[in-house]
DNA sequence: CGGGACGTTGACGTTAATCAACTACCGTGG
DNA sequence: CCACGGTAGTTGATTAACGTCAACGTCCCG
């Protein structure tokens, strides 16, 4: 199902590392596989947070509800991530599939007395958790300080690094409008213009509705500030309350 | 310096738990104590992560700067909290103080070893790390389903929470409203506005520019979704893009 | 061929950013 | 003591961004 099987990975991308973590817990402590369709519930908002759940395969959404109906999805999950990790006694968000999606499901007491015995597992789940962390940084940062095209370019960006198809390049957006829309923070609307002004722009190009060529990955990337490979061009616009000048090291 | 110093703390509120986890860390580990001010920097975004750092007095920011100079801080860390967790060999954010602060110093290492041989260091670190996850979905969250006028409601009721002084039931706004502003990605004028519009309409006033009462918090927490203690009113308008029906338990 | 989900596009209205003036509150130095 | 400047915060006018509303296109599955 990916590369790294058993023998030496080719080019240990960041998908393979996250997968062969999975892999670990797994062959440490014997989960259980278990297939899922689309929308699916996977974990409750508020529930007992009984079982820690690995994707091998698909695409998980973890999201919140709010009262008034507006969904937040908080991120996407897909192979080799987990979902329900740390010590909080409930699941902070629901979790359902957006794809089908193979799962393995460990109990979540299983995770806390691995982790007493086994400096593998303790790895595997600091590093699970710290990778989280990380990309918990990425979305609020993209969410809390870049506009809606900026938005739509950097997770486009993110979604293409995780998820090129090897072959020919193509990126595969594995969700709709409406999921890509709840997790950016902005309007359905407003996700497919700010689509169809890239590939009017040429910066990308659409193969179907889900499926995208990076034509100009630079320009694309100067939408998508902090994913920068290069720095911006000239287009973006200058915030005041930044400042100026740091201080003293520690 | 805090109520919980040898017995049974009287009431153990947040701020307490925290706190007391980060006495025991410095228990078993001696770290060094450290006195800064205002600005200083205490870690920098990109550098080794050599030393993590908790907070016993004060407060720090997090945050990251665009090449474009916009500014996003990613969260504020105050007492019992703490800055550098996890495995990654980089600092994610640079962090400095906002207002004079008392820190103990770690090296990084001395946390790593501790882990495998502590379990009390063990569960102190994942807790912390899970804090700081929960913390994480609720600005997350915030910024990203929420109105200029409901992010900053949120924060306060956040703010009020956290700090509030015992005798008085005061609240206080322990940064600038730009550091507002760039937390919660809006301008300061959007903070200002949103904070005397709050006033206005009598759910809070004002002691002085960074004290504040909250009047009325139920009618102060349907701004705020999702810190609700109540259902809101009917102020909220409905998002269409939640759909209506979850499917089958997992 | 009809219905429904999903996506796109256009017209319009609201929100919040921008630009700009102004106030309040320091600390410093005449 | 009061001018002076610098920082932080407020307030108003204007504009740009994006949400809302609505129509329409496309694809899929019956």
């Amino acid at each position: 199902m990916r590369s790294s099987t058993q023998g030496v990975p080719s080019r240990p991308d960041v998908a393979d590392v996250k997968f062969t973590r999975l892999q670990t817990l797994h062959a440490e402590l014997q989960g259980t596989a278990r297939e899922i369709g689309p929308d699916q519930l996977v974990a409750l908002e508020g529930a007992t947070r009984e079982r820690v759940i690995g994707v091998t395969a698909g695409l998980l959404r973890c999201f919140r509800i709010t009262p008034d109906g507006r969904r937040h999805i908080t991120r996407f999950v897909g192979p080799g991530g987990l979902v329900g990790l740390g010590t909080h006694p409930t699941y902070r968000n629901s979790t359902e599939a957006v794809t089908d999606s193979s799962l393995i499901v460990f109990p979540a007491h299983t995770l806390d007395t691995g982790m007493e015995k086994s400096s593998t597992i303790r790895k595997v789940v600091l590093d699970a958790l710290t990778d989280e962390m990380s990309a918990r940084d990425q979305t609020q940062f993209r969410v809390g300080r870049l506009w809606a095209d900026e938005r739509v370019a950097n997770f486009l960006l993110e979604v293409h690094s995780c998820a090129t198809t090897v072959k020919s390049g193509t990126g595969e957006i594995r969700m709709s409008r409406a999921d890509m829309a709840d997790h950016l923070g902005v309007t359905i609307e407003t996700v497919s213009r700010a689509l169809n002004r890239f590939q009017k722009l040429n910066l990308i190009k659409f193969v179907d509705v889900r499926h995208f060529v990076v034509l100009r990955p630079r320009d694309l990337s100067h939408f998508a500030l902090g994913d920068c490979d290069e720095a911006p061009t000239g287009q973006a616009r200058l915030a005041r309350s930044a400042r100026s000048e740091t201080h003293h090291a520690a």
